[in-house]
DNA sequence: TTTT
DNA sequence: TTTT
């Protein structure tokens, strides 16, 4: 079925990189979307939407941006829930990107501390996020 | 910005119709999207995702629609959060929808009692949600 | 750079499969597509849109539709041009799906002859069309 | 039924705002949206998309962007056909947008003359676009 | 008939 | 040069 999820926004905190027992790199995200009308007191708010990203693609999301960079994401909706340690079940919507563009060059919006050497700011990849088990997940 | 969203599932239980203090329709809903790739153990999970539609769209989703039938909603990703009865901040990732296409005919999948009586099933319409005060909510 | 369609329509007349010289599948497809609003006559006009399809997944499409089948696919807009046999340069503006949905079950909307016995009508495959030479194409 | 695009580019010319006989505003552009892989020689190549915007949008659209300018644009494709001077029917499929975002503060990439004050870079709107006779087209 |  |  056709899930799919386009969105444009800023980083709110650098993207955070784990990996799984299984080495797989995950990152993990939120972005601030501008809603596009301002509401009854003639404020832009912001959805703050929360993401995962995973492989090839995930270290490079990480490497080539960093917190406040303006950002393209492609992906799809994903719901999962898990039980927090007093028991109660927690109901998680995020979003899974398999691609992401930069709107900004580097050296816009600079912030946080350099972390690699860009060969291609632009360099993505699909990553098919082939069957990993959710207790190898480190958030 | 940029926040697009498109969603092929079944609705999970019928569109629940409300109406706010100054009488503005809200459809709340859930929808259960089958995931493209089977898991680990060779099944094919769904997600499922909430959202919220307003005006006369909500009413003909309302309408036009029951338990588990095929849908096609166009959308965007919304955040907010709000304080339970515990005091605790409660947040929550929705769709809110401003479109969408009925993808089975009436007879198909019949579950629930007769709504109304359709002139045209596709019948939507843009909803533009225009500043609605959000303690105005009735849910 | 983001570039992405979502399509849900009915298929004007069968998928068309052919085969580069190095062997890999290629399908053609024209999806008519409804318009949401009716036309200062009152009529419901479409859009007919041309799209290519790739390897595995161009198989699947093939075998799995027919002609009047509604299908959702998702893709990307691609534009090239050729010259034909007067010398006029042909621009070509099509979508390129790597993905799509059957809508219907194979008994609705039969027309027809069966193609294939179809383990998992759903079937289809994420398509990464590996820079094949555009000489190469058979249509 | 559904009928979806978004496209991340850069306009290759100026926008071009014209009239309709009934005043109505139609912006026509063309967007350069380089592709996610580079092909067989290496290169990364462009597809170049045609658009349409209507209304308050597209004067908007000619009046905050510029050629060159990086902008992201939502909308839908159409498809339509007309009888050229020699009589030949023309084929095109294009994009009609109904909204955009500036991706470029104005300093960024300005080639063309100033064209307007802005109160808001980010201002578009809701273009529903109402039947218009094709033959008011001023293109 | 093209953008950076 | 079009689908239901």
């Amino acid at each position: 079925m056709i899930n799919r999820v386009v969105l444009i926004g800023r980083l709110t905190k650098d993207v955070e990189l784990r990996y799984t027992q299984s080495g797989v790199a995950v990152g993990t995200f939120s972005l601030a979307v501008n809603r596009q009308f301002t509401n009854a007191s003639g404020e832009r708010e912001a959805d703050f939407i929360n993401g995962v990203i995973w492989r090839k693609a995930a270290e490079n999301f990480a490497n080539f941006t960093h917190k406040g960079v303006l950002v393209a994401i492609e992906g799809r909706i994903q719901t999962r829930n898990y039980e927090d340690k007093n028991g109660n079940r927690v109901y998680v919507t995020e979003v899974v990107a398999d691609n992401f563009s930069l709107l900004e060059k580097k050296s816009d919006s600079q912030q946080s501390a350099p972390k690699s050497q860009a060969p291609d700011p632009f360099a993505n990849s699909g990553n098919k996020p082939i069957d990993i088990d959710p207790n190898d997940l480190p958030f």
